[in-house]
RNA sequence: GGUCCGGUAGUUCAGUUGGUUAGAACGCCAGCCUGUCACGCUGGAGGUCGAGGGUUCGAGUCCCUUCCGGAUCGCCA
């Protein structure tokens, strides 16, 4: 526990964390809620609970003291510290090798009424009731320790970055209507009719403009913005992010020090994981060896390029199809019922099939497609794949733009299924080099992910190929899950004005859309660049959870509502007209 | 918005091919118990089986509609 400033007062002359042996003997007074009464008849034992711990109380000749209280009653008790007797010795909790004997209690606030749950065990209750009752579900221990992380782990963040130079500044709340993809949440404005605020989804623009106002280095610890449906990793409505930008920076600057500050935090906070500097891939390497722009580097199992072994030979499914095979050791051995569940599951995910084969003692391949491969390409298989008896080769053959993903699912899934997973630690990376443009349904060239990204080569690249051409941005990616994401801006009006021009925007549709940082760029902006790491899937992560929702104190639930206040809510009339807004019928 | 899974006591769940009065554990209430810490023992209360409709002699169970929840796809630069 960090030390802290304690008064006595009326309430409470010790917390559970200030009771101990150096204690016995004093008369006290401890303040918190009652976890459980013990009824033994002669004597009653209450465990009482505050935020840092729990102690246990004895009533003896004083049981009358209790009369009414139930569990979850908050109350103040004032008693004698006693030493235990060895054989009552409690281990399971820090206050275990003293009690307090009774001598008054004060009931604060109200009897509290019988539970929705057992606090004790609210993790085991539905998430719609826990949610709805989040105060009495934030009183178990566990739980409540989730946020307490969460807050230390926040704490040491912010110094860290402090440590490093960057200035923690803030960004509005309420802002415009923003270029980012994502649907905004509107606030109608009172004072001008029809029009609207947008909440942030993320600082992005206020970030650049501090950059070209002249601070140097920026972070925040950022509420972000943006009405979109909720996963188990990704919250309905509301996220944090560890923001952060730098002046006349390259992307090895931001390398530097985003992976400072994640590493060092996982150091203190001792996670098992791979320390700075972490490995890097190109996004077209990743794509290629792992099928996936967020690979989870546990998994062991990587993918090779066969395309070419099969061009013009005769073997219909793969011949103009890209070719990828995935070597999975010690799969032979598995049953017929294994094979089989592999293959329906590739036909879940709408692959046409999975074709394999088992690599035998002698180094022959047995399967049902071995006698469609000539001997020349079994050997080069052999050698590219580095195959070994035991082994079982997969082909995934699709179109190039599915093969690469359907390879990597079955990468991922076989990685589960083989369980050849280590679980009990982080394998961090770089993906970096992504495309600036893909192409749309129509084959016309479309942002691929941040239009605000500067394209490698600048306006000379952006003169060739629009698909050739790469974008200095780059996420990090922990356990197959993107945990933050980044890139050098486009400082450049000239470059800017090119890349929507390719996208298919106006200099005008510029203009109008993102005119606060083209109107900035033309007094002079410092090259910059930056990155942002998503907070609460880090602590979801770095404790082990499901969920996004267990290390957010009041989280929105799955269907975007706030149960415990009741959001969203209907209005008055009254407000409404202020803002202007008339409610449509629903139908 | 699509798909899949679910909704039975305060909570977590069981409930067979449709068949007696719908069960268990924990919690709650009452009684007993002076060393428990998942206290123990005895007894008790507690159910619109999400809602509506249908099939049937009979529905928690089968069918239809609908509401709610979860996962997932879309979406999330």
């Amino acid at each position: 526990m960090q030390k802290m400033q304690f008064t006595a007062n009326k309430y409470r002359t010790h917390t559970t964390a200030m009771l101990g042996e150096n204690a016995l003997g004093e008369k006290v007074k401890t303040a918190g809620w009652v976890e459980n009464i013990r009824d033994h008849g002669g004597i009653l034992f209450v465990d009482l609970r505050d935020h840092y711990g729990v102690v246990q109380i004895t009533f003896q000749d004083s049981a009358d003291l209790l009369g009414g209280i139930h569990r979850e009653c908050c109350v103040s008790i004032g008693g004698e510290v006693l030493k235990r007797a060895e054989e009552t010795i409690n281990k399971k909790i820090a206050t275990g090798t003293i009690e307090i004997k009774a001598q008054s209690l004060e009931i604060l606030g109200n009897i509290s009424e019988n539970l929705p749950f057992e606090v004790t065990d609210s993790k085991a209750t539905n998430e719609e009731l826990r949610l709805r009752y989040r105060f009495l579900d934030l009183r178990n221990a566990e739980v409540h320790k989730a946020i307490v992380y969460r807050s230390e782990v926040i704490s040491y963040m912010r110094q860290i970055m402090n440590e490093m130079g960057f200035l923690e500044l803030n960004t509005p709340i309420l802002s415009a209507s923003s270029p980012e993809g994502a649907r905004d949440f509107l606030v109608p404005s009172r004072r001008h009719h029809g029009k609207f605020y947008a909440l942030p989804q993320a600082p992005q623009i206020f970030k650049q403009l501090y950059m070209i106002s002249g601070f140097d280095r920026y972070f925040q610890i950022a509420p972000c913005f943006r009405d979109e449906d909720a996963r188990a990793d990704r919250t309905a409505g509301e996220f944090y992010q560890l923001d952060m930008e730098m002046a006349f920076a390259e992307q090895e600057d931001v390398f530097a020090a985003g992976e400072a500050v994640l590493s060092k935090t996982l150091e203190k906070f001792r996670i098992a994981a791979n320390y700075a500097p972490y490995p890097r891939f190109t996004y077209a390497e990743t794509m290629l060896k792992f099928g996936s722009d967020k690979p989870d580097l546990r998994n062991p199992l990587f993918i090779i390029e066969l395309s070419d072994l099969f061009v013009g030979s005769g073997f219909k499914p793969f011949a103009d199809k890209t070719v990828r095979g995935l070597r999975v050791p010690n799969m032979a051995e598995k049953s017929k019922s294994f094979f089989k569940s592999v293959e329906e599951f590739a036909l879940s995910i709408g692959m046409g099939g999975l074709g394999y084969v088992e690599v035998q003692e002698d180094l022959s391949f047995k399967g049902p497609i071995d006698k469609f491969i000539s001997d020349e390409i079994r050997a080069e298989l052999k050698t590219r794949a580095e195959l070994q008896s035991g082994d079982v080769l997969y082909f995934i053959a699709d179109s190039a733009k599915n093969a690469a993903n359907y390879a990597g699912q079955i990468r991922a899934e076989l990685g589960n299924r083989m369980e050849i997973i280590d679980k009990s630690r982080f394998e961090i990376c770089w993906i970096y080099d992504f495309p600036m443009f893909e192409e749309d349904e129509t084959a016309k060239p479309m942002f691929s992910h941040n239009p605000f990204s500067m394209p490698q080569g600048g306006l000379d690249a952006l003169s060739g190929n629009p698909l050739d051409v790469l974008a200095y941005q780059y996420d990090v990616v922990i356990n197959g899950v993107e945990l933050a994401s980044g890139a050098v801006r486009n400082h450049s009006n000239e470059i800017m004005v090119k890349a929507f021009e390719i996208a298919g925007y106006t200099e005008e549709d510029l203009k109008s859309r993102f005119g606060a940082l083209y109107g900035a760029f033309k007094f002079g902006a410092p090259p910059h660049a930056g990155m942002a790491y998503g907070v609460d899937r880090l602590l979801m992560l770095m404790l082990d959870e499901d969920s996004v929702r267990e290390v957010i104190a009041f989280p929105l639930n799955g269907n975007a509502q706030d149960l415990l206040l009741g959001a969203p809510s209907e209005v008055t009339e009254q407000q409404l007209r202020e803002v202007h807004i008339k409610v449509r019928e629903k139908h």
